[in-house]
DNA sequence: ATATTTAATCTTGTATACAAAAAATCTTTT
DNA sequence: AAAAGATTTTTTGTATACAAGATTAAATAT
């Protein structure tokens, strides 16, 4: 075995937690999971250890794990960084971006904009974070682009209905469009303006969206 | 007992690293810290994962844990992402600071540029943080302020010595003189420029200074 | 004497056992 | 029947035991 199991396992929780699979307030019985992946609890709680410390599960002393719960006041101020990040990524890509990185993110911009047309959300959704993944790795910062890959994780549970907004992919990939041609023209100033505008919008669709949740999404997380 | 040992070791071995007690790359041997606290090697685990998720420690698989020892590539890429989230900070704190406090952002600034008279560096470099700290919390943004404070922990046990560079303390307290009258007065975009020009600045000595250290503050990561 | 292979030791990762706190159940009382 | 208290059960946190990989030391060969 190459790897430890709490390492094999961590990846696993994580996913589940970030697509959604398991749902902000759900109770992680350290039993239950223990029971699930065939392995002690040892390496249950040294995941679930290390998940807390990135934000995505909250552990009560005596009193167990949960998926982390992020407040609305929580959500709007991580949108607020990440808009920052994100924006801190394009104009650094702008300056940056390598020709090779150059001929990626044309075709990755190119392959996000064909699926607009039709409603392939799921399909668009991950091409979406494809290209944004390479905007963040032009940046050539590479601390950046793990802050801002985690912080971006950490907002999927809360953002991955967005995009069924209807319209919302055609003009999520017109503005993709306008990003894109600056940074491959060396705009660091318009790139970052740009995505500014990009993230500002998702956040202002974002709290029209958030009126028609269910309330256990808003939970107080303390 | 309120909490647990994992939870009260923690804050001790987190605040050995970053006051540059524990110098990077320092092994930390589970059996070893366990005898020194008094308790197993569990909790010690417990709080090395945590601290790991932090990216203050290293843990390689089977081959323990270790102080993180950064790059001189990631500290550049920090430095510039720290500039960023401080400016950040700045800037909405230009927006939003309360009366109360802007009274603790005066009262914190005059304490600072009192001590930049002598040589008191450690006392100096404590009032420091807490005016940054006032800055961060006046952004009411509190995620905000986390990753900020969190941010600059880890990168404090690369920074400490550089209040030490002669002139340094006076011209830092002159820069902050500045920064804090426009958040003030309620001037994000100056606000933002001066902590941009603040930490490049401080980006800029810290090169300088590296060139002085002895090569193992410079180990690569990995 | 140096390099290489083998054996011994040490350290980590996991499982299990146990103690203590929290939650749930069952009495008892009103 | 409902509330309060006591008891049982469950679950977390810690310690210890053990297995497997990594490191070091020793032994052999060149």
């Amino acid at each position: 075995m190459a790897t430890s199991h709490a390492n094999e396992l961590l990846p696993v929780l994580e996913q589940e937690i970030v697509t959604g699979k398991l749902t902000p307030g759900t109770r992680l019985d350290e039993t239950l999971l223990a029971e699930r992946f065939g392995v002690s609890r040892t390496p249950i709680r040294e995941a679930l250890n290390r998940l807390s410390a990135a934000g995505l599960v909250e552990i009560r002393p005596r009193r167990g794990a949960v998926v982390a719960a992020i407040s609305l006041q929580d959500l709007m101020n991580m949108f607020e960084v990440m808009a920052d990040l994100e924006a801190m990524c394009a104009r650094l890509a702008a300056r940056r971006i390598t020709p090779e990185e150059k001929q990626a993110l044309k075709k990755a911009h190119e392959a996000c904009d064909t699926l607009a047309e039709g409603d392939h959300h799921d399909e668009y959704y991950e091409l979406n974070v494809q290209l944004h993944n390479l905007i963040y790795q032009a940046s050539h910062n590479s601390f950046l682009e793990r802050q801002t890959r985690e912080l971006r994780r950490r907002l999927a549970p809360h953002r991955r209905l967005q995009v069924r907004i209807p319209g919302r992919m055609a003009s999520s990939s017109d503005e993709h469009g306008g990003l894109v041609a600056a940074i491959l023209a060396g705009d660091p100033a318009l790139a970052e303006k740009l995505t500014r505008e990009h993230v500002a919008i998702q956040g202002e669709r974002f709290t029209d969206f958030l009126a028609t949740l269910p309330p256990h999404f808003l939970q107080a997380s303390a």
